[in-house]
DNA sequence: CTAAGATGTAACTTAATTAATTACACTATA
DNA sequence: TATAGTGTAATTAATTAAGTTACATCTTAG
């Protein structure tokens, strides 16, 4: 199974990029929340720009989101990050010659797909702005205890 | 993101394992079927009698079913082969001084476990006796037009 | 009772994927 | 025009899973 953290770390930018939007947010103090390097966080930026999400302009470190938060939803970063690849993954190849072989890729692969969607209208459900005040009213509880 | 085709694998091998019951099923039989060598399958076999799926006997080519078809669902064979690790991963760390590094795992994390329940639930809808009855209507059609 | 054919499993190799790193051309602006 | 930054390609390193080799063990036909 495919281990990537792209897309956690997409929204992690995404959010880090709308909560400090007032101060200077190059690739480098980016990369200090997320704990990756500058060039990684500019790739994955890139990828957002490409997907409709962020605005960047070279040169100056002022990434802003292209849209609202409330109108970003967690399937928008999966799909830009992530692509629509299955979730579980089929065989290359089986024996066609074999009643099994030859039918079990279609079968798998439409009940694979039906569980996709269902992970997918989840992720749908949920936007960058329920992230965002999410981690604010974490972060208040924090603050209070302590 | 992890790509392995063990879950695929193994619903292969169960639904080979119930409709050619009547034959002798050696490790090599069946992986002719799914195309990948007798060790694998070997070892998946393995995975699959340790999860209570199937009983076999050393030496002797005939593994079984341990529960009726309809009592096997997707679920099942996925907790078996892949765990229950997370369907989206999340960073090892993050900077804890941040308010978004600080907060972010566990938001995502709990957001991700929803979409993993829905996808699971889909997949605890779908029996091995669905998957079989599936291919062999698959097969049927394809005899009749040929 | 033993030879042939199987399973079970460990150890190692190969392949594929992703994050990290290095390097550098290009852009903005003080 | 120097400084600080982005954008991106190319390479390296780390991780993971599949494939391979090897062999101990078990079953059973003869």
């Amino acid at each position: 199974m495919h281990v990537s953290t792209r897309f956690s770390d997409s929204i992690h930018i995404l959010a880090f990029i709308e909560i400090y939007k007032d101060i200077k947010l190059s690739s480098e103090v980016i990369s200090s929340s997320v704990e990756t390097s500058a060039v990684v966080i500019r790739r994955l930026m890139g990828i957002l720009r490409e997907a409709g999400l962020i605005d960047t302009k070279q040169g100056t470190a002022e990434p802003k989101l292209a849209k609202n938060p409330a109108d970003i939803t967690l399937l928008d970063v999966y799909l830009a990050t992530e692509g629509n690849r299955p979730l579980f993954e089929l065989d290359k190849k089986t024996n066609p010659d074999c009643i099994v072989g030859g039918n079990i890729q279609d079968v798998l692969g439409n009940y694979y797909e039906d569980a996709k969607i269902a992970a997918q209208r989840k992720l749908n459900e949920v936007t960058l702005q329920d992230v965002i005040e999410t981690i604010l009213v974490k972060q208040k509880y924090k603050d209070n205890i302590t």
